[in-house]
DNA sequence: ATTGGGATATAAGTATCCTCGTGTACGAGT
DNA sequence: ACTCGTACACGAGGATACTTATATCCCAAT
């Protein structure tokens, strides 16, 4: 879009970011799990790091939701019940519906595309982990043009913080068909511009998932202590 | 509630906690301008902490928006320009008329009366400092029964971000006659439990609130570069 | 059984040192 | 006079080693 000596050149990457990346995707794949306390001398030996990165890192984490901090006690990975996943879920409706409500006049028939793509790739993928990040991606896509960084910030940053649970819906073939068929759903609204239907497309959407996935948590037994 | 010693007794407070305070009133108060750079020996020194803590506190701001962190280039306390501001308020504006609306059919009239207290005190203060804080508490009251935790931290987030320049509107006399005027049409349409007239105050207000702050900096020169 | 220490583990905080990217200022070459 | 390159200073990120404070658990004395 903007440049010709294309993206490489970025600003520099600290060790936090790193260590915070890798963190975010063991949370997120289940590898570290709800409760798992995470402890700064551990890690820091762990990645071969100092504390301090390892401190920044989870500082951070905490910022987006995913890890608890407390004073004495440490660094531990959110644990989430139903009720704080209803919440995510109805910000998350709130965010996304006026993001695509917004976006919808403006966004391009190429994101479009790569939004079809996106759902193309999903159907095709066969390696579970790839499955959230491709939903995310389609999600972002068509909230894109909306105009609003922030917006869009605080989106991402809840698509992060519920992503571990995510997972856990699409590991399952049937929501995975529905969900599918609703996002089929939703682009057709979208490359029809028909704003009303597509944001009662994905208020649908997400209130189905947030209803599935409350219940698998409630009665599933994912929040026990351990 | 809990409790029979009262507050006191919670959760110890870090160098850090204590630190990111000082600094987030010292750049709503305008003391510290946007732009300037925080140097984390210079803070380590002068609040007589070491380095450590200080970055704590500097990560924690920066999740907050006040603050920018760049590799190599350190913290500054985030420039916002119009279109900055333009979207804190559309997002407050969405995150604010939904909590008010989940709000009002649970809200006490020990809330409202509270609320009502917070008025008059504004209407009485002389100190242009605490009219921020009254009216972040006055909206505050009347969205804490919308039973959403994370929508109500997101909401005190924004507030905490568009602080600084909340104060500037504030120090207006004009702005704050109109500003009290729509206040208390507000709380009476909480009081008549009338969801969608309140809705309609708040983002009347809100929008007033957002039109006057961009023009004040547009031309104000307040995002000049340095 | 209850209380009241220790002992241990871990987080928080301190102090110092090193490396490296970035900006700036000065001097050489044109 | 203008550009370019180098030298140098500064500050952030990071490493390391040490101290202090706070839990928690276990055991011993009452």
């Amino acid at each position: 879009m903007r440049g010709f000596a294309e993206s490489p050149i970025e600003k520099p990457k600290t060790v936090a970011e790193q260590v915070a990346n890798v963190l975010r995707e063991a949370i997120a794949s289940g590898t570290l799990k709800a409760g798992t306390a995470l402890r700064q001398d551990e890690l820091a030996e762990e990645f071969g790091f100092s504390r301090m990165p390892i401190r920044d890192a989870l500082r951070q984490l905490e910022a987006e939701g995913i890890v608890s901090i407390h004073p004495t006690k440490g660094a531990h990975v959110t644990r989430m019940d139903g009720a704080e996943i209803g919440e995510i879920y109805a910000v998350r409706e709130l965010l996304e519906c006026e993001a695509l409500r917004l976006s919808i006049p403006a966004i391009s028939d190429g994101k479009l595309d790569e939004a079809e793509q996106a759902l193309d790739q999903i159907d095709a993928e066969r390696n579970v982990g790839r499955w959230g990040a491709l939903n995310r991606t389609f999600h972002l896509l068509l909230y894109h043009a909306c105009g609003n960084q922030r917006l869009l910030g605080l989106i991402e940053a809840h698509h992060n913080a519920a992503d571990r649970y995510v997972r856990i819906l699409l590991s399952s073939l049937d929501y995975r068909t529905r969900s599918q068929s609703e996002h089929r759903d939703l682009l057709a609204a979208c490359r029809q511009r028909d704003g009303r239907k597509a944001v009662n497309v994905l208020r649908q959407h997400l209130r189905e998932g947030s209803a599935t996935l409350v219940n698998a948590i409630e009665d599933g037994g994912m929040s026990r202590r351990p």
